[in-house]
DNA sequence: TGAATATTTCGATAGTTTTCGAATAATTGG
DNA sequence: CCAATTATTCGAAAACTATCGAAATATTCA
């Protein structure tokens, strides 16, 4: 009986790989970050929980310009890690919690 | 005052991109499952732990040459997540326990 | 409507990765 | 020592990735 890891090997090898930028690393941490209490920037139009942010925002420190980012952040989206909609303007990211949760999983 | 992710951002994402692979993945993956007690191969020569597997072993199943092998178990040696020791004619291969704890506690 | 803001798409380029096969090295046993 | 086993190194080819800048798209607001 296989479990859970062994069916999903090219899942996950594509979740690390969207992880294995320092530059997508750094998006993925600094949503993990904004979702912890006292931190919050926005609530998911989406869900309606706490804990999300903006393309640009993501961007931010990070020394390459928008259409990089807008490339990682696809990435991030395509490996399912994040999950984004369209508020106004500005596309709001947040981090998929089924993920998260699969790879906390992985490791233990 | 940052915490420890926030520190080791490079090292993370060169862990990343060690897993990033599916063939590095399953290898990774039957190193962890060999670790568990009942399906234990060998003793680590270094620690005297129990679980690990030489390099033709974690190779079957796998579909490419022996070089091709080779070249990702360096990978995943370099990126820190296993280590390894030769036994006679063949080199012993298990899980970096500190490692492994340092990825556990990335996600939680 | 038209300007401003925010993001995406496209095409290009430089650099990296995966894999192979041949050659090389390390170890054991006869 | 020699052959067999195991693993590594090297050089090459094909595929993939990160990044850029220009152009395009979507939305808001005056």
């Amino acid at each position: 009986m296989s479990n859970y890891r062994d069916k999903n090997i090219e899942a996950f090898a594509d979740m690390f790989k969207a992880l294995s930028n320092p530059n997508r690393l750094k998006i993925f941490m600094r949503l993990t970050t904004c979702c912890l209490p006292g931190t919050v920037t926005s609530i998911n139009p989406g869900t309606g929980e706490a804990g999300c942010a903006c393309v640009g925002e993501l961007g931010q420190d990070l020394d390459i310009g928008p259409s990089t980012i807008s490339h990682h952040i696809k990435e991030l989206r395509q490996a399912g890690l994040i999950r984004m909609e369209r508020r106004g303007q500005k596309m709001e990211c947040w981090i998929d919690p089924e993920t998260l949760k699969a790879l906390q999983g992985f490791f233990s």
